[in-house]
DNA sequence: GATGAATGAGGCTTCATTCAT
DNA sequence: AATGAATGAAGCCTCATTCAT
């Protein structure tokens, strides 16, 4: 029987993430959300208390994945330049290979309505504040900039590039691996 | 009879962009946007077919009015530093003076569920492109960098920079003049 | 239009007590009163926030109409065994005639769920005093009595009368005249 | 074996009048009772075929307690005075001590919805017409009163008296000696 | 026998939209 | 032209009941 449980549930948080990102938070309704899980109504229910809450949750869950495999990134790596290789990597291959869990966050991340976890929002600061140091110890990161600065570059620039690419702004052709080092080279410079 | 006609519909696009800052998309009732305008539900439908279009002329008519003033800058201005500088105290002193009509433009440009004009995606391509040629010219932009890149850097940096400052990441101070001279010198340096 | 919206108003009220003696508070849905007053359901939502309020509301208004009758008895007559009379023809009378009203009032009034009204209770808090000050002076009833015992005894029995009958304990027959002559008599002997 | 599943289904019962009795027949739900009683939701289903059911069942079963000690009193005892008292005083006792039993069959015994069980009612009308021969064996009953009017002053004013001290109309003190002394009294006045 | 995870019908409520005035 | 009362489809959520283990 657990097996079958974790199944289930894996397959909600599947399907919610899988109807959000087609038709937004508001428009995936538990119904839909259910039917694509094969699963009941009265089954989301069992897990969590309600829509907000079943979303947030999956928000928080993922992430603390992307957020935890740059926290180790930093960690391992030496430089800047590898650790946003590795992040930028990270999320193109995602992107392209299970876009929806990217665009999910994005999603949420850009939601006025969404109730904002400060899980979250703390972990995201403690990478600002870790960039930067070792940013400054290995002279990759001017000291005229800040954490804060750091978060807007490494983060702005090649999430609006993703926003381009999947509104098609100049082309719908995926990222390949040329764009990912153009964009770490863009941020280095900025980050300079 | 023409001045009573279009402050009423004047009413209307503020209460609806008001009440959307305050309320999400989906927050926003009809009902509540006609009580903010002072005007009864069914003008709304005199004027627009429905909800979502009435929305859409909306951030068609302020993306517009942003984009021109880019547009013009680019026009009048010789150097990207000056055209950086004029977008980014344009988009900080509106945020802190008339914060709605900002804040309007990115929950919708963010919106999943948004039916993206074509005509502003095409303006904004034409920014890009504009951008670009200028920058090439005068030896700002790298030509590693193509129009794609260039709008990443100048309105990724700065759109993520608000977004910090909005959620309170490290501080909630409005942007100040440092904050824009800082933010032109990063974009600068990322377009090198 | 106005007519239109009081008609309808008073089919919501109406179809609103006719469903819940039928079916109770919670075996009758907004669907199926909406329905009996041929009104749409979000009708109901346009006069009252909620279920529970348009019962609550209705609960009131009915329960004054039969307080203000008594405390009018209580001005005009000079017994209190015309009083009872009064009042207890009025209970037999309507229960006879618009027994929905009466029934609907009792169900409400035993709910152990309902939010009993502040102003229902002190109105018949009022009614017993009166009653008792009344009976008092005009030595109808004993200085062994005090308002409690008042309003236990000229509402427990007749109530518990009317319930008798409606469950068809002994009979099912209504109530007729020399029944209600019987419970003034009862009453004025157990107020002595 | 016997033992613990006794004990079970005892758990059963006293969970399921308890949830009742705070959150009234629609506010209890299965699961509420089951964990009151530490027992799985299906547990109650082998016993009794559906939650209407067991409440019945209860209902008769407490009913029937209550019905008993009346039939018993009136065997036993010689006048309707010590009747009346002994019955009011379990009344009174069984509330101030183990009040969810009382409530429990007011509850229910008010709900229009609750198939309100023959049995119950064959037993309740037995005791009226006992009362009431008892009564004119010794003269304690005019035999102006019939059975009806019996039940009808022997239930109604101390039921009444019990309902206005719960919704703590004048007071939210629990039923004294003294009260039902005076009770008693009332009623055989009344049945005068 | 006992469990408790799972179901899904159905309730309450919201709100974009219509249309008689 | 403008109103705003009315509609009703559709959403979220609850909970009695079932049934595989």
């Amino acid at each position: 029987m657990r097996p079958t449980d974790t199944d289930k549930l894996d397959r909600v948080k599947q399907a919610a993430i899988k109807t959000i990102v087609n038709k937004g938070y508001y428009g995936a309704t538990i119904s839909q959300i259910a039917a694509e899980a094969k699963v009941s109504d009265g089954y989301l229910y069992r897990h969590y208390p309600n829509k907000a809450e079943l979303v947030k949750s999956l928000f928080i869950e993922n992430m603390d994945t992307y957020h935890n495999l740059i926290l180790e990134l930093i960690e391992k790596e030496d430089s800047i330049a590898t650790i946003l290789k590795g992040s930028i990597d990270f999320l193109v291959c995602t992107l392209n290979e299970a876009a929806e869990t990217i665009l999910f966050i994005f999603i949420m991340d850009h939601d006025f309505n969404f109730d904002y976890p400060l899980s979250v929002k703390n972990k995201f600061v403690k990478i600002g504040q870790k960039l930067w140091a070792k940013g400054i110890q290995t002279g990759e990161i001017s000291n005229k900039r800040d954490a804060e600065d750091v978060l807007a570059i490494c983060f702005g620039i090649p999430i609006k590039m993703l926003e381009l690419r999947r509104k098609a702004f100049f082309t719908d052709e995926p990222l390949s691996e040329t764009d990912i080092d153009n964009m770490v080279n863009i941020c280095l410079n900025a980050l300079k």
